[in-house]
DNA sequence: ACCCAGGGAAAGT
DNA sequence: ACTTTCCATGGG
Protein backbone atom coordinates (compact mmCIF):
# COMPACT_ATOMS: atom_id res chain seq x y z
CA UNK A 1 0.00 0.00 0.00
CA UNK A 2 1.24 3.50 -0.84
CA UNK A 3 0.53 6.38 0.81
CA UNK A 4 1.02 10.07 1.22
CA UNK A 5 -0.06 13.33 2.37
CA UNK A 6 -0.86 16.85 0.48
CA UNK A 7 -0.28 19.83 3.37
CA UNK A 8 -3.10 21.90 2.60
CA UNK A 9 -0.98 24.82 3.38
CA UNK A 10 0.50 24.80 0.32
CA UNK A 11 -2.55 24.93 -2.05
CA UNK A 12 -3.61 28.18 -3.61
CA UNK A 13 -6.86 28.02 -1.38
CA UNK A 14 -8.78 26.81 1.10
CA UNK A 15 -9.78 22.60 0.53
CA UNK A 16 -12.62 21.10 2.50
CA UNK A 17 -12.80 17.62 1.41
CA UNK A 18 -15.96 16.79 3.10
CA UNK A 19 -18.11 19.28 1.54
CA UNK A 20 -16.83 18.89 -1.88
CA UNK A 21 -17.26 15.10 -1.98
CA UNK A 22 -21.35 15.42 0.24
CA UNK A 23 -22.87 18.37 -1.69
CA UNK A 24 -24.46 15.95 -4.67
CA UNK A 25 -21.71 16.47 -7.37
CA UNK A 26 -20.08 13.16 -7.32
CA UNK A 27 -21.49 9.50 -6.69
CA UNK A 28 -17.91 7.91 -7.52
CA UNK A 29 -16.57 8.31 -3.91
CA UNK A 30 -18.30 6.78 -1.17
CA UNK A 31 -17.56 7.27 2.80
CA UNK A 32 -15.46 4.32 4.30
CA UNK A 33 -17.80 4.23 7.71
CA UNK A 34 -21.45 4.45 6.27
CA UNK A 35 -23.82 6.31 8.74
CA UNK A 36 -22.07 8.66 11.48
CA UNK A 37 -22.65 12.22 10.18
CA UNK A 38 -22.72 13.71 14.11
CA UNK A 39 -18.89 13.74 14.25
CA UNK A 40 -18.35 17.27 11.86
CA UNK A 41 -15.97 18.64 14.83
CA UNK A 42 -12.90 18.89 12.93
CA UNK A 43 -12.51 20.95 9.27
CA UNK A 44 -12.95 18.39 6.64
CA UNK A 45 -14.65 15.82 8.54
CA UNK A 46 -11.54 13.40 9.38
CA UNK A 47 -13.40 10.47 7.42
CA UNK A 48 -11.60 8.51 5.09
CA UNK A 49 -13.45 8.65 1.55
CA UNK A 50 -12.80 6.01 -0.95
CA UNK A 51 -12.98 5.80 -4.70
CA UNK A 52 -11.76 3.69 -7.82
CA UNK A 53 -9.95 4.94 -10.90
CA UNK A 54 -7.95 3.47 -13.67
CA UNK A 55 -4.27 3.71 -14.19
CA UNK A 56 -3.05 2.78 -17.89
CA UNK A 57 -6.04 0.88 -17.89
CA UNK A 58 -5.54 -1.01 -14.34
CA UNK A 59 -7.75 -0.08 -11.67
CA UNK A 60 -6.80 1.69 -8.91
CA UNK A 61 -7.89 2.26 -5.24
CA UNK A 62 -7.73 5.19 -3.37
CA UNK A 63 -8.82 6.69 0.12
CA UNK A 64 -8.53 9.46 1.14
CA UNK A 65 -9.18 12.07 4.75
CA UNK A 66 -8.62 15.29 5.28
CA UNK A 67 -7.18 15.65 9.33
CA UNK A 68 -4.44 17.85 10.97
CA UNK A 69 -4.38 20.33 7.88
CA UNK A 70 -3.38 17.61 5.81
CA UNK A 71 -5.30 15.73 2.55
CA UNK A 72 -4.10 12.23 3.79
CA UNK A 73 -4.41 9.16 1.19
CA UNK A 74 -3.85 5.69 0.56
CA UNK A 75 -4.17 3.71 -2.24
CA UNK A 76 -2.17 0.99 -4.21
CA UNK A 77 -0.78 3.35 -6.62
CA UNK A 78 0.77 7.12 -6.24
CA UNK A 79 -2.33 8.47 -6.11
CA UNK A 80 -1.45 12.53 -5.40
CA UNK A 81 -1.62 13.27 -8.70
CA UNK A 82 -4.80 11.93 -9.78
CA UNK A 83 -6.25 13.59 -6.35
CA UNK A 84 -4.94 17.30 -7.22
CA UNK A 85 -6.46 16.48 -10.63
CA UNK A 86 -9.93 15.01 -9.04
CA UNK A 87 -10.33 17.25 -6.54
CA UNK A 88 -9.28 20.64 -8.48
CA UNK A 89 -7.22 21.24 -5.91
CA UNK A 90 -4.62 23.62 -8.23
CA UNK A 91 -8.15 25.89 -8.35
CA UNK A 92 -7.94 29.42 -7.40
CA UNK A 93 -11.12 29.71 -5.36
CA UNK A 94 -10.92 33.48 -4.62
CA UNK A 95 -10.40 34.31 -8.47
CA UNK A 96 -13.49 32.23 -9.03
CA UNK A 97 -15.57 33.93 -6.08
CA UNK A 98 -14.82 37.39 -7.73
CA UNK A 99 -16.59 36.77 -11.18
CA UNK A 100 -19.57 35.74 -9.04
CA UNK A 101 -22.24 38.64 -8.55
CA UNK A 102 -22.90 41.16 -5.18
CA UNK A 103 -25.95 38.91 -4.51
CA UNK A 104 -26.81 38.11 -0.55
CA UNK A 105 -27.66 34.66 -1.45
CA UNK A 106 -24.37 33.76 -3.06
CA UNK A 107 -22.32 35.72 -0.40
CA UNK A 108 -23.83 33.25 1.51
CA UNK A 109 -23.78 30.14 0.08
CA UNK A 110 -19.51 30.72 -0.77
CA UNK A 111 -18.91 32.23 3.35
CA UNK A 112 -21.20 29.11 4.35
CA UNK A 113 -18.70 26.50 2.85
CA UNK A 114 -15.00 27.54 2.30
CA UNK A 115 -13.08 25.10 0.87
CA UNK A 116 -16.03 23.65 -1.30
CA UNK A 117 -14.63 22.27 -5.07
CA UNK A 118 -16.19 21.29 -8.10
CA UNK A 119 -14.88 17.48 -8.72
CA UNK A 120 -13.00 16.32 -11.74
CA UNK A 121 -14.53 13.24 -12.15
CA UNK A 122 -13.92 10.25 -14.96
CA UNK A 123 -16.61 11.32 -17.74
CA UNK A 124 -17.82 7.65 -17.55
CA UNK A 125 -19.25 6.93 -14.26
CA UNK A 126 -20.50 10.56 -14.25
CA UNK A 127 -22.66 9.85 -17.25
CA UNK A 128 -24.03 6.37 -15.38
CA UNK A 129 -24.56 7.98 -12.56
CA UNK A 130 -26.58 11.20 -13.83
CA UNK A 131 -28.52 9.10 -15.46
CA UNK A 132 -29.24 7.39 -12.21
CA UNK A 133 -30.07 10.57 -10.67
CA UNK A 134 -33.43 11.26 -12.59
CA UNK A 135 -36.14 11.61 -9.87
CA UNK A 136 -34.40 9.84 -7.05
CA UNK A 137 -32.70 10.74 -3.69
CA UNK A 138 -28.94 11.19 -3.25
CA UNK A 139 -28.44 8.37 -0.91
CA UNK A 140 -29.84 5.84 -3.39
CA UNK A 141 -28.03 7.19 -6.07
CA UNK A 142 -24.98 6.47 -4.51
CA UNK A 143 -26.34 2.98 -3.22
CA UNK A 144 -27.56 1.98 -7.52
CA UNK A 145 -23.31 3.05 -8.25
CA UNK A 146 -22.41 0.59 -5.12
CA UNK A 147 -24.61 -2.15 -7.27
CA UNK A 148 -23.29 -1.37 -10.23
CA UNK A 149 -19.96 -1.58 -9.39
CA UNK A 150 -20.17 -4.76 -7.18
CA UNK A 151 -21.69 -6.57 -9.90
CA UNK A 152 -20.17 -5.29 -12.90
CA UNK A 153 -16.57 -3.89 -11.60
CA UNK A 154 -13.51 -5.65 -11.56
CA UNK A 155 -12.27 -6.32 -8.49
CA UNK A 156 -9.37 -4.47 -6.81
CA UNK A 157 -7.47 -6.00 -3.72
CA UNK A 158 -6.81 -3.31 -1.13
CA UNK A 159 -5.58 -3.38 2.38
CA UNK A 160 -6.81 -6.75 3.23
CA UNK A 161 -10.29 -6.23 1.72
CA UNK A 162 -12.01 -6.48 -2.43
CA UNK A 163 -12.57 -3.34 -4.12
CA UNK A 164 -14.65 -3.25 -7.77
CA UNK A 165 -13.70 -0.36 -9.35
CA UNK A 166 -16.30 1.19 -11.53
CA UNK A 167 -17.43 -0.66 -14.58
CA UNK A 168 -15.85 0.05 -17.91
CA UNK A 169 -18.36 0.92 -20.96
CA UNK A 170 -17.71 -2.37 -22.62
CA UNK A 171 -18.16 -4.22 -18.64
CA UNK A 172 -21.45 -2.48 -18.42
CA UNK A 173 -22.86 -2.67 -21.56
CA UNK A 174 -22.06 -6.71 -21.73
CA UNK A 175 -24.66 -6.85 -18.95
CA UNK A 176 -28.87 -6.85 -19.66
CA UNK A 177 -31.42 -4.75 -18.55
CA UNK A 178 -32.71 -7.53 -16.18
CA UNK A 179 -29.57 -7.61 -14.52
CA UNK A 180 -29.84 -4.14 -13.92
CA UNK A 181 -33.29 -3.92 -13.22
CA UNK A 182 -32.28 -6.32 -10.40
CA UNK A 183 -29.91 -3.93 -8.95
CA UNK A 184 -33.08 -1.59 -8.38
CA UNK A 185 -32.41 0.93 -11.05
CA UNK A 186 -36.04 0.80 -12.32
CA UNK A 187 -36.59 2.70 -15.36
CA UNK A 188 -33.09 3.68 -16.24
CA UNK A 189 -32.10 0.35 -16.46
CA UNK A 190 -32.44 0.23 -20.29
CA UNK A 191 -30.99 3.97 -20.39
CA UNK A 192 -27.91 2.81 -18.46
CA UNK A 193 -27.22 -0.37 -20.77
CA UNK A 194 -28.23 1.63 -24.06
CA UNK A 195 -26.05 4.59 -23.03
CA UNK A 196 -22.99 2.28 -22.50
CA UNK A 197 -23.21 0.45 -25.47
CA UNK A 198 -23.61 3.62 -27.36
CA UNK A 199 -20.36 4.91 -25.59
CA UNK A 200 -18.89 1.11 -26.62
CA UNK A 201 -20.05 1.50 -30.02
CA UNK A 202 -18.19 4.86 -30.50
CA UNK A 203 -20.40 7.69 -29.66
CA UNK A 204 -18.00 10.39 -28.17
CA UNK A 205 -18.02 11.19 -24.69
CA UNK A 206 -15.49 13.27 -24.23
CA UNK A 207 -16.83 16.10 -26.25
CA UNK A 208 -14.04 18.67 -24.79
CA UNK A 209 -13.08 21.00 -27.74
CA UNK A 210 -16.76 22.05 -28.92
CA UNK A 211 -18.18 25.21 -27.72
CA UNK A 212 -20.18 24.67 -24.46
CA UNK A 213 -23.64 24.68 -26.08
CA UNK A 214 -22.87 21.96 -28.63
CA UNK A 215 -21.16 19.41 -26.44
CA UNK A 216 -24.15 20.30 -24.07
CA UNK A 217 -26.59 19.03 -27.62
CA UNK A 218 -24.11 16.33 -28.33
CA UNK A 219 -24.14 14.27 -24.98
CA UNK A 220 -28.00 14.40 -25.46
CA UNK A 221 -27.24 11.83 -27.92
CA UNK A 222 -26.99 9.02 -25.13
CA UNK A 223 -30.19 7.70 -23.76
CA UNK A 224 -31.30 8.90 -20.93
CA UNK A 225 -29.56 12.11 -21.25
CA UNK A 226 -31.22 15.21 -21.33
CA UNK A 227 -30.04 19.25 -21.19
CA UNK A 228 -30.50 18.74 -17.27
CA UNK A 229 -28.04 15.27 -16.81
CA UNK A 230 -25.76 16.66 -20.11
CA UNK A 231 -25.12 20.25 -18.12
CA UNK A 232 -23.95 17.58 -15.06
CA UNK A 233 -21.72 16.25 -17.35
CA UNK A 234 -20.14 18.85 -18.60
CA UNK A 235 -19.53 20.41 -15.25
CA UNK A 236 -18.43 17.63 -13.13
CA UNK A 237 -15.96 15.60 -15.74
CA UNK A 238 -15.36 17.70 -18.64
CA UNK A 239 -14.41 20.86 -17.38
CA UNK A 240 -16.91 22.98 -18.22
CA UNK A 241 -17.30 25.37 -15.69
CA UNK A 242 -19.88 27.35 -16.70
CA UNK A 243 -22.48 24.70 -17.09
CA UNK A 244 -25.04 25.14 -14.68
CA UNK A 245 -27.56 22.39 -14.61
CA UNK A 246 -31.01 23.48 -13.94
CA UNK A 247 -32.49 21.09 -11.63
CA UNK A 248 -35.58 21.48 -9.40
CA UNK A 249 -33.81 23.09 -6.46
CA UNK A 250 -31.67 25.80 -9.51
CA UNK A 251 -34.84 26.33 -10.94
CA UNK A 252 -36.37 27.50 -7.55
CA UNK A 253 -34.03 29.71 -6.67
CA UNK A 254 -34.25 31.04 -10.41
CA UNK A 255 -38.14 31.85 -9.86
CA UNK A 256 -37.24 33.22 -6.02
CA UNK A 257 -34.36 35.03 -6.54
CA UNK A 258 -33.58 35.98 -10.23
CA UNK A 259 -37.08 35.53 -11.63
CA UNK A 260 -35.67 37.42 -14.77
CA UNK A 261 -33.84 34.29 -15.77
CA UNK A 262 -36.62 32.59 -15.70
CA UNK A 263 -37.51 32.59 -20.28
CA UNK A 264 -39.69 29.66 -20.51
CA UNK A 265 -37.55 27.18 -21.84
CA UNK A 266 -33.95 25.47 -21.10
CA UNK A 267 -31.77 27.01 -23.70
CA UNK A 268 -33.08 30.35 -23.31
CA UNK A 269 -33.00 29.98 -19.38
CA UNK A 270 -29.25 28.51 -19.32
CA UNK A 271 -28.20 31.27 -21.26
CA UNK A 272 -29.89 33.84 -19.09
CA UNK A 273 -28.61 32.29 -15.25
CA UNK A 274 -25.38 31.68 -16.88
CA UNK A 275 -24.96 35.09 -17.48
CA UNK A 276 -26.79 36.44 -14.49
CA UNK A 277 -24.03 33.98 -12.23
CA UNK A 278 -21.19 35.21 -13.75
CA UNK A 279 -20.60 33.21 -17.24
CA UNK A 280 -16.68 31.48 -17.09
CA UNK A 281 -17.34 29.93 -13.34
CA UNK A 282 -21.09 30.12 -13.53
CA UNK A 283 -21.33 26.10 -12.79
CA UNK A 284 -18.72 26.52 -9.88
CA UNK A 285 -20.99 29.26 -8.03
CA UNK A 286 -24.34 27.18 -8.70
CA UNK A 287 -22.54 24.69 -6.67
CA UNK A 288 -22.31 26.69 -4.00
CA UNK A 289 -26.08 27.65 -3.88
CA UNK A 290 -26.79 24.22 -4.81
CA UNK A 291 -25.57 22.80 -1.69
CA UNK A 292 -26.44 25.78 0.78
CA UNK A 293 -29.90 25.84 -0.10
CA UNK A 294 -30.14 22.04 0.09
CA UNK A 295 -29.23 22.27 3.81
CA UNK A 296 -31.83 24.84 4.49
CA UNK A 297 -29.57 27.79 4.14
CA UNK A 298 -32.48 29.51 2.37
CA UNK A 299 -34.81 29.38 5.13
CA UNK A 300 -33.06 32.48 6.80
CA UNK A 301 -33.03 34.04 3.77
CA UNK A 302 -36.26 34.10 2.26
CA UNK A 303 -38.46 35.49 5.31
C1' DA B 1 -52.48 5.70 1.02
C1' DC B 2 -49.89 9.64 -0.68
C1' DC B 3 -45.96 12.40 -2.03
C1' DC B 4 -41.49 13.21 -3.44
C1' DA B 5 -36.67 12.49 -5.21
C1' DG B 6 -30.36 16.92 -8.73
C1' DG B 7 -35.52 14.22 -15.33
C1' DG B 8 -36.18 12.19 -19.67
C1' DA B 9 -38.58 9.47 -23.38
C1' DA B 10 -42.60 8.91 -25.76
C1' DA B 11 -46.90 10.26 -27.10
C1' DG B 12 -50.06 13.88 -28.04
C1' DT B 13 -51.16 18.73 -29.63
C1' DA C 1 -41.53 23.23 -31.28
C1' DC C 2 -44.18 22.92 -27.16
C1' DT C 3 -47.00 20.36 -23.63
C1' DT C 4 -48.67 16.31 -20.89
C1' DT C 5 -48.07 11.50 -19.52
C1' DC C 6 -45.69 7.80 -17.85
C1' DC C 7 -41.92 5.78 -15.86
C1' DA C 8 -39.68 2.12 -10.93
C1' DT C 9 -38.25 2.38 -6.45
C1' DG C 10 -37.72 3.41 -1.53
C1' DG C 11 -38.29 6.64 2.31
C1' DG C 12 -41.02 9.89 4.90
Amino acid sequence: MEQGRIELSSLPSAFDLQSTLESGQSYLWWREDGEDYADETQHGGSKWYLTTTRVSDEPAVIRARQHDGGLEWQSTIDAEPILSRRLRLDDDLDAIRSTAPDDELIERAYDSYPGLRLVNDPPFGTLISFICSAQMRVSRIQEMQQSIRTEFGTPVSFDGSTYHAYPTPEQLAAGTEAELRDLSLGYRAPYVQRSAELVTDGTPLDVRGNPYEEAREALTEFVGVGDKVADCILLFSLNYLEAVPLDTWIRQTIEEYFPKCDRGNYTETSRAIRDALGGEYAGYTQTYVFHFLRNGGGDELSG
